[in-house]
DNA sequence: CATTATGTTCAGTATTGACTGAACGTAATG
DNA sequence: CATTACGTTCAGTCAATACTGAACATAATG
């Protein structure tokens, strides 16, 4: 019934890198998320690249990714001039954070479309209410989730 | 103020055509949908090539794929036998609730992986939960957004 | 039946973006 | 100072995918 250890984590890390795919991310970006993920201890940048198989300029550029995201950091390692990785607290809860105000972003954008239109446009604007709405919501709920996570 | 406008349409249609793009869908799905919320009337396969300038290929395509995420349906015209489309009364909600159905999926993935491991392996199968629990909070926040919009 | 209108399909093209690997700059080490 | 370790950058490659346009199938029209 239990499988070896690390067949189950590589499946693990090649579903999350399929799943950032579908996501619009970088699959290595994925894929080292669920590293950190799977094993929670700090990785050094090369080990980052011989365990997920890259080369380092990935390594480079995804971990900036993640960075920026809120979702990894960079932590140091006394006596060792590596950087190194790991997962930071709660990286959902900020992840969760950035989509929302993105989709705030939009909702505003059609409002200001929305503003521009003369006022005897009633239908169109209420087309396009409608639609602000929409996103307006969507950043709400992500806003719940993402209480809902870290209280 | 009121600018001309149909200079606020095409920028309007422009702008969805970005940022369904940024949601890794193609820009021409996301312009289509521009058009029909814009003016919210049915619009002629034909007057869909010709209005979006592009070819009869791409909107039979495009179509095809709004029509499948439940965001725009096909019309029948009296006398006209031209495939006519317009924006569902709804589409927001269908949208929400497909994405929330595949955050919830990948939630119960991780649930499975995390039922693979050993008992003794606490600290992993914690954060795996974290993991799942996120999704699942996810999946939560597009249904509760998906209601707010169609009570 | 011949012609026209309509939408789909598919091969080819263009574009986008991820990834590699080598060159590079910088800082630590001896 | 020379060497080594490290991370970044960038040009080039590869793969995925959007889009076009022509060929096609189907059905309506005259």
């Amino acid at each position: 019934m239990t499988e070896d250890i690390s067949e189950i984590k590589s499946a693990f890390i090649e579903q999350m890198g399929l799943d950032m795919q579908t996501e619009g991310f970088p699959r290595i970006a994925g894929r080292m998320m669920g590293l950190l993920v799977f094993d929670g201890t700090a990785f050094s940048f090369s080990d980052l690249a011989i365990e997920l198989q890259v080369s380092r300029g990935s390594i480079s550029a995804n971990a900036r990714l993640l960075q920026n995201k809120g979702v990894i950091e960079r932590v140091a390692k006394p006596g060792d001039r590596q950087d190194y990785y790991r997962i930071v607290d709660n990286p959902y809860a900020n992840m969760l954070r950035g989509v929302s105000e993105r989709a705030a972003r939009t909702s505003q954008m059609i409002g200001t479309v929305m503003n521009k239109l003369p006022k005897d446009e009633e239908q169109r604007i209420l087309r396009l209410r409608r639609h602000s709405a929409f996103y307006a919501a969507l950043a709400h709920g992500f806003m719940t989730a993402s209480e809902e996570i870290e209280p």
